[in-house]
DNA sequence: CAATGAACCTGGTTGC
DNA sequence: TGCAACCAGGTTCATT
C-alpha cells in the first residue's frame, strides 16, 4: 500500500544500505513497467555512488554521483526489499536488481507493473512534469499549514476525498489515508472541498499529519522487527478505524460504518460523526 | 482549467 | 469445481 507512509518507510529502509555506496551491478528483468525502463541504464549507473535517496510525495529520488537522479515510484503493488548476499532465488515478480559494492541488493517487485523507474538529471528535477507542481509534503508543518488547505480547498468543487487525494493538494495522500483523515476530522468525504471553512481547514490538516505520521511510526516499528532478517518490505500491518470496515461499528458512536464508491475509489465513513 | 471515466496489469475473492 | 465478474493501496490520458 503505497501512499507516503508506506513509501516513507521503504526510503528509511533502503538508505542505510544504498547511500554512501558504490553500485555494482544493476540487473533489470523486465523493462515494461507503467513506462519502459530507459536503456542504457545499467552501464550508465554502473559503479557510481548512490549520494542520497530522497521522497517527494510517494516518489523516491536516488541521487546518482554522475549528477543523475533516478525517479523511482511503487504504483499500487511496488516494493523493494533487501538481500543482504546474492539472493538465490528470485520471486515471480522481482523487476530489478541493484547489487551494491558491498554485496547488499535491492530487489524491486511489482506484481501489477503500475511503478516505474525513470532518469533525470538531477538539476532539471524540480522542473520534472511529474514533480513540478507537487503539493507540500504533510509531514512538513512550515509548508503544510491550515491556511495553506484553506486555500487549496476553496479553488475545488469536487468532494473534498477527491480534493485531498490530488498530488497537487496533498503530496503523498492515498485512498486508505484519506478516509483515516476525514474520519479523524469529524469531515464528510463528499462535502464540495470549497464548503471547509478555515476552522475545519486547521482540523483536517492536524487530522492528515496525526494519520500519517501514526502510520509511519507504526512501519518504522515493524522495519526495526523486520531488520534482523532478511525481508524489509515498506508493507505493513497498521489498524484502520474504518477503511475496510464496512459495516462494522464506528469506533466513536457504534453505528455501522458505510462504503461508497467516488470516482471509482472505496471510501469509507461513519455517516453520524462526518459532517 | 476542472471534472469524469477508461486504461494500464496481475491475482485474489465473490457469486452464480 | 468452474468460470466470469469484480475488486485492489496510483497515475496518466482522452473526452466532456
Amino acid at each position: 500500500m503505497p501512499e507516503l507512509p508506506e513509501v516513507e518507510t521503504t526510503r528509511l529502509a533502503l538508505e542505510p544500505y544504498l547511500v554512501g555506496q558504490p553500485v555494482a551491478d544493476l540487473k533489470i528483468r523486465r523493462r515494461d513497467l507503467r513506462w519502459p525502463i530507459p536503456s542504457g541504464l545499467e552501464k550508465q549507473i554502473q559503479g557510481k555512488q548512490i549520494l542520497a535517496l530522497r521522497r517527494i510525495g510517494k516518489y523516491m529520488l536516488f541521487d546518482v554521483e554522475d549528477g543523475h537522479s533516478l525517479i523511482v515510484h511503487l504504483g499500487m503493488s511496488g516494493s523493494f526489499r533487501i538481500a543482504k548476499k546474492t539472493p538465490k532465488t528470485l520471486k515471480k515478480h522481482d523487476h530489478i536488481l541493484i547489487t551494491m559494492k558491498s554485496g547488499v541488493t535491492a530487489i524491486y517487485h511489482d506484481q501489477r507493473r503500475f511503478g516505474f523507474l525513470l532518469s533525470c538529471p538531477t538539476r532539471d528535477l524540480p522542473r520534472h512534469p511529474l514533480l513540478a507542481k507537487m503539493a507540500p509534503d504533510p509531514l512538513n508543518p512550515k509548508a503544510f499549514t491550515p491556511t495553506y488547505l484553506y486555500a487549496a480547498l476553496k479553488s475545488r468543487k469536487s468532494a473534498v476525498k477527491l480534493a485531498i487525494m490530488d498530488q497537487h493538494i496533498i503530496a503523498g495522500m492515498g485512498n486508505i489515508y484519506a478516509s483515516e483523515a476525514l474520519f479523524l476530522a469529524k469531515i464528510h468525504p463528499s462535502r464540495p472541498a470549497n464548503s471547509i471553512t478555515l476552522k475545519e481547514a486547521k482540523t483536517l490538516t492536524s487530522a492528515v499529519s496525526k494519520v500519517l505520521r501514526s502510520a509511519l511510526a507504526s512501519g518504522g516499528s515493524t522495519l526495526r522487527d523486520y531488520v534482523s532478517g532478511e525481508n524489509v518490505s515498506g508493507y505493513f500491518q497498521h489498524h484502520f478505524a474504518v477503511y475496510d470496515r464496512e459495516k462494522q461499528p464506528c469506533p466513536h458512536c457504534h453505528h455501522p460504518l458505510q462504503k461508497q464508491a467516488m470516482s471509482g475509489r472505496a471510501t469509507y465513513f461513519c455517516n453520524y460523526c462526518q459532517h
